[in-house]
DNA sequence: GTTGAGTCTGTAGTCAGGTACGGAAGTAAG
DNA sequence: CTTACTTCCGTACCTGACTACAGACTCAAC
């Protein structure tokens, strides 16, 4: 079954991944589109695999489909540097987000603990901290807003 | 300048916000819209302040707009189970997303490390894992894709 | 030889959370 | 009174990672 040669379908099937997704990445430039054969259908082999696997698990690390392609280039494995500066790039990113997410944990958390206890209904707690400032960061920085603000 | 009867582009400035991202929450219907007086220009006041304040906090700890929405429902303080079981499942995501961030630190932190020290540039650590399983779980459920596949 | 499933190609839609823009009308400063 | 900035309103566009669909074609089974 994991034979070469075979159809995008069956591609897809072995990837667990949509025929669609693997198109996708084509149009992206992630996954070649091999010739055709004159009024035929496009074949697949394990090489064709082993990039949808490759694209998986870097996208498992936190990559994004962009920093995907620059890792492919270096794909031949004579370019460690650049390939560990991009890891290591994505590691100080990964420990950010786990440091904000256990600042939300905490405040979620004595929220939480706050309501079990509360008595009076009248006054939620939760609700109520919303209305103050929780010491939340300067500004959210994300969907590529800038900073400036004229 | 904090004054109540403010135009929509100081209120923007205080809150820090776009004038667009406002008229956004309007158009969502988290912000509400005074009325305007007959050929004149909208005011604001503290309560549309609080608003923005109450989203971006809300934001901050990971709620959606559309949680929000839900949440300001609420925001009289007499729904206060609901109110908890809203961030009791908020705070079990965090939870989540922090776990699955830290197995991601581990995996890049080791292939990091494993960088720094090989001697052969023949062969980069980080390319050639990428090939492998890293032990990636069954498959990335975002962006509402399903887990069925015919 | 017909049926039904799979492929190819291109284009369009989805979701979230905004951002941008065009044209008309109002407003503030000089 | 003019100039320059805001506001208002509607609509369109953006990113990222897909997903869906239409219409033509090909392929394998019966």
């Amino acid at each position: 079954m994991t034979n070469n040669m075979m159809t995008i379908g069956t591609l897809a099937k072995i990837a667990d991944m949509h025929v669609e997704t693997i198109r996708y990445y084509q149009r992206r430039g992630l996954v070649a589109v091999p010739a055709k054969p004159y009024g035929g259908i496009r074949r697949y082999d394990e090489t064709a695999l082993a990039r949808l696997h490759f694209i998986r698990s870097a996208q498992w690390l936190g990559f994004s489909l962009d920093e995907i392609s620059e890792l492919l280039e270096l794909e031949d494995g004579t370019h460690c540097d650049e390939a560990r500066a991009l890891a290591e790039q994505k590691l100080k990113d990964v420990r950010q987000k786990i440091a904000s997410l256990k600042q939300m944990e905490f405040t979620l958390d004595n929220l939480v603990k706050r309501c079990r206890c509360s008595e009076d209904p009248q006054q939620c707690p939760i609700i109520h901290s919303l209305h103050g400032k929780l010491g939340l960061p300067a500004r959210r920085v994300e969907h590529g807003v800038q900073e400036e603000s004229q």
